[in-house]
DNA sequence: ATTTATACCTAGTATTCTTAGGTATTTATT
DNA sequence: AATAAATACCTAAGAATACTAGGTATAAAT
C-alpha cells in the first residue's frame, strides 16, 4: 500500500495565495476544482489544497479585485472559471518575489553551521 | 532615511516553530530576548519574531518535550535559557528536512513556465 | 443500482500570529 | 539627576487563515 507523504499543513499557510495567483498566470484560466488536483498533480500528493482552503480564498481574492470569474455551464452542472485582473498580475509578481527572497533568506537561516560544541 | 523592507508577516506562519529549533540547534543555548535579536540580525532585519509570537513558541516547544530550560540570575534580573532535548534534537532535523523538501517543491510550482497564450 | 468523481459552497473549530498592553532592571543620554 | 532606551520576561484579546465536516447536485464508472 502506497502511503503518501503530505507536508504538515502548517507549512502551506501564507503561501496559499502565491500558489493559486502563480498557477493563474500560467495557466490562464481554471476553476477551483481543477486547482486543487493540479497542483496535487504538480506536487505528487505533498501538497493538497482543501477545498475549505481554496473557496474562501478564491472569494476573497475575488472580493479584492485580484480575480474576475466567468461561469460555463456543462449540460446542468456549473464551472466558475477564474482569471487574474490587472491589479492580479502585478500582485502576483510581487508575492512571488516575495516568497522567492523569503526562501533565500529561510535556506541561508537553516544552512549556518552549528557551533564548536554543539554536536 | 533607510526603511527596512520586512517580508509580509503571513509567511512567518509555519516556519516559527523550525526557526527556532534551528537556530537552538546551531548556538547550543539562547533565551528568548536573545533569539529576536539572532533572527533580526541574521535576516538583516527582514524576519522580526516578536514576543508575542515567540514566547508561546517556546512555552509551548517546552510543554510537548522538546525544550528544557534553565535560569539565570544576573543581579536581579533573570534569563531562561533553552536548550534541545534529545527529543528536540530529533524533532529539528524532521522539521528542517521537511521545510527544505517544502521550498523544493514550492520552487518547482513558482518556476513553472506560462503556457503559451498568458502573457 | 450504487459508488466514485466532479463541482460548487459554508459554518464551526483550531491554530497561530499580531497588537497592545503589563512588569521590572540596567544602561545610555541629556 | 532625570529621562529615555535597551534588556528581559510575560499574557490577553483579536485577526487571519486553514481544517473538519458537513451540505447540494450532476455525471461517469462499476
Amino acid at each position: 500500500m502506497y502511503v503518501c507523504l503530505m507536508y504538515s499543513s502548517e507549512l502551506i499557510k501564507g503561501t496559499l495565495k502565491t500558489i493559486v495567483l502563480n498557477l493563474l498566470k500560467e495557466q490562464g484560466k481554471m476553476y477551483g476544482y481543477e486547482i486543487t488536483q493540479r497542483v496535487k498533480e504538480l506536487t505528487g500528493g505533498k501538497i493538497q489544497i482543501t477545498e475549505g482552503a481554496l473557496y474562501p480564498t478564491l472569494h476573497s481574492l475575488e472580493k479584492n479585485g485580484e480575480l474576475a470569474t466567468e461561469k460555463e455551464f456543462l449540460g446542468k452542472r456549473v464551472r466558475k472559471y477564474y482569471t487574474l485582473t490587472e491589479q492580479g498580475q502585478t500582485t502576483t509578481t510581487e508575492k512571488v518575489n516575495e516568497l522567492t527572497e523569503f526562501m533565500k533568506t529561510m535556506k541561508f537561516l537553516l544552512d549556518l553551521e552549528p557551533q564548536p560544541g554543539n554536536a
